[in-house]
DNA sequence: CCAAAAGTGTTTTTCCTACACCCATGT
DNA sequence: ACATGGGTGTAGGAAAAACACTTTTGG
């Protein structure tokens, strides 16, 4: 029984290894309807290190939940996204030991992608709290969130490539243009449309829907959806 | 001053966000000579939760080093395994709640992989303490180390198809088909000899060496090196 | 009838796959 | 001379890339 005791534990973790304060930071993107891929900011007021000046989202954790639920937590209450329209995958965690002046904290961090279509107006136009910036404008972000940022936009990328990540920046429907410049947008470079509908559409993850889209002086588009609601697949493109 | 005071930080950090503790655990992989990939596990005796049976090697953080510093002192000091020799890079970062029954531990996981050939005769034989695993007889393990495993087999596989991963489980030289059993043995599928020699020589990643194999009674192999000694690159196989 | 984006086919080239025999060495 | 793994080439099919015109609508 004695030895039981001895076993029982942590409830009394000694205090020299409880060192460090564990947090969460997201790097959410969106591409907005001008087409600009674009990533959640918050205003960081930090001083005397970083006063007022831009980073990420994130937070610390509370003692009962994990770091992905702390993650979509501070992603609702530092940048009003809210995690129904979100999808979350984890990052990468940063431990660097000085990377908070403060004192240790280690951070894991998520990369999350939401529709532009699925936000409210004010979430789409931000504040001067958290706001909608352009990926090539986000830059000289507090901590290391611009290393974080870097390894997000890379990750974001090469999914791009080989799942159907995208599936979750995209509205419910969308045109096969719309689709098309989502990819160029994300991938940073121009695709050949006849090859790229033949592509997207022998991979059979789309699904025409009843409506088409008539918009301007042209004809109207078909409108498709993504077959398998929120999942994700292996594919090339 | 009295501003500053305040800013000045967790050398004082309020105890109630100290609760975690922070570790590092290893997935350590070589294809040992008899062609079968593996494992290190190391033994964990935590009664009552984990008596005596196996894991992975890991270990909590010092407050002054980093999660990748951490899972490379400790690969060292539980696994036997030194790190000038091995590649390692990060896996996941695993923050259940109850992964660890005596408390709060939130664990960064990493891949490593190590030549067999540069292993020392007592780090290739094992003992009771540390020793080399088949991947599917790794099972059963201590915490969430059964999740682990499997994620960092599953990324291995991903990225022996798309990187030049597997020169870090490779020795310094090696013939044509000591690279083809190394991708069969991770994979888990069987590879067309001349299809495989065509393309990974057509990725100009090898260069010859100067020496050839003379083994048994048949024609000595041209041996072969990575060119680009540590990085990894993007490719297809 | 004009502007603007939607939609559609064919040809060329590249890459992957399947497949069988000769070569250099040790015993 | 023979057993053993080392080393090579080709042909057919699938997928990728290059490329231009017709269709439907709104103004």
């Amino acid at each position: 029984m004695k030895k039981e005791a001895k076993n029982k534990i942590p409830v009394k973790t000694p205090e020299h290894i409880r060192f460090a304060v564990l947090a969460a930071d997201i790097a959410c993107f969106t591409v907005r309807d001008d087409g600009k891929l674009c990533v959640r900011l918050v205003r960081v007021d930090r001083p005397p290190h970083f006063p007022g000046i831009p980073g990420l989202p994130g937070g610390l954790l509370d003692p009962k939940e994990t770091a992905e639920e702390a993650a979509g937590r501070h992603l609702f209450t530092k940048a009003n996204i809210r995690l129904a329209r979100t999808y979350m995958e984890q990052l990468y965690t940063m431990s660097r030991v000085d990377r908070d002046p403060r004192g240790r904290v280690v951070s894991v961090a998520y990369l999350a992608l939401v529709p532009w279509e699925r936000l409210s107006a004010q979430e789409q136009a931000g504040d001067k709290q958290a706001w909608w910036e352009e990926i090539g404008k986000a830059t000289r972000l507090a901590y290391d969130h611009d290393e974080i940022l870097s390894i997000a936009v890379r990750r974001l990328r090469a999914r791009a490539r080989y799942t159907t990540i995208l599936s979750r920046i995209m509205p419910l429907e969308f045109s096969l243009t719309e689709l098309e410049e989502a990819f160029e947008k994300v991938l940073g470079m121009s695709i050949d449309k006849r090859n790229f509908r033949r592509k997207i559409l022998s991979l059979e993850v789309l699904v025409k829907s009843d409506s088409v889209r008539s918009g301007g002086q042209h004809r109207p588009a078909q409108l498709w959806k993504f077959k398998n609601k929120g999942v994700e697949e292996i594919e090339v493109l």
